[in-house]
DNA sequence: TGCCTAATTAGGCATTTAACTAAATAGATT
DNA sequence: AATCTATTTAGTTAAATGCCTAATTAGGCA
C-alpha cells in the first residue's frame, strides 16, 4: 500500500508540466530506445526507453531531464535499470494501478459514509 | 474530461503535505463546521466545513490555510460556497472519480497495448 | 591505454512557493 | 452607524524549484 509520504511524492512529481510530459513519454512514447534503433547490432527493446532518447523529445538540457527522471523514479512511478552504459526506463504499472485504486476507494468510501449518514443514496 | 493542464493542477495541489492534509480533512474530517456547532440557532450541516474550522486543525495562520484552499478549489477538487459570511467547503467527488478513472484507463490501455504487441498477457 | 558514449553531480542563478503580519472587504449583529 | 465575525488581499521573507553549463563518473570499444 502507498503511504501518505509516497502519495505526496507522486503528486509532486506529476505536478510539473515537464515531468508530466516525460511520464507520458515513458508511458506512451513507443517504448523504444532510439540509441538501440541506430545500432543495428542491438536488438530493439519494445518496452524500454533511455535517458537521452527521452531528452530528444524535449528542449531541455540532458541533466535537467536526468534530474526529472530521478524524481519520477523516487516517486516509484517509473523504473530505471542500468544495462551496460545505458539506463532503460519503463513505467511502474503497479504503482499507478495502486494510486488509481486509492482514488476509487476514496470515492466509494465517501459515498458509503454518506449513505450511512443519510440512510439513502447521495444527493447533489 | 480532465485535460492535461487540469490534471497537472490537481497533482500540484496535492503534492504539498499541508494541502494534502487539508484535502484529507475536507474529505474525512467529520464534515462539520465547528462555528455552526457553537451557535445553537444554526442547524449543523453534516456535509460541509468552513475555512476557520479547517484552520483549527493546523498550526498555520488563517491566511495560509485560505490560500491553500484557494489552490485546491482552483484544481477543482473541493467546492467553496459562500453562505452569509461563511464559506462552506466540500470535496468535489466528481473530479476525484474522474481522476481515478484516468489512472485505471491508463493501466488498462498499457496492458492492452502490451498484449497486442506480444500477442499474450503481460510478463514481469 | 585512451577515447567514445551515457548519464549524473556540482555549482550558480532566476523564479516560484509557502509562510508570516497587517490591512482590507463583506456580511452579521447590536 | 458602529462593531464583530469570516475571509481575502497585500507585501515581505526564506526556502525550494527548475533551469543552465562545466566537470565527473562509469561503461564500452579501438
Amino acid at each position: 500500500m502507498l503511504d501518505m509520504k509516497q502519495k505526496i511524492k507522486i503528486f509532486k512529481a506529476l505536478g510539473n508540466e515537464t515531468r508530466f510530459l516525460i511520464f507520458k513519454n515513458v508511458f506512451t512514447g513507443g517504448y523504444t530506445c532510439s540509441l538501440d534503433k541506430k545500432d543495428k547490432n542491438v536488438k530493439v527493446s519494445p518496452l524500454a526507453t533511455c535517458v537521452s532518447t527521452i531528452a530528444e523529445h524535449f528542449d531541455f538540457a540532458l541533466p535537467t531531464i536526468s534530474k526529472h527522471l530521478k524524481e519520477l523514479r523516487e516517486a516509484d512511478i517509473i523504473t530505471m535499470e542500468k544495462k551496460g552504459n545505458k539506463i532503460y526506463i519503463e513505467p511502474n504499472i503497479e504503482t499507478i494501478r495502486e494510486l488509481g485504486g486509492c482514488f476509487t476507494t476514496l470515492v466509494e468510501n465517501f459515498e458509503t459514509n454518506r449513505e450511512l449518514f443519510f440512510g439513502d443514496v447521495a444527493v447533489s
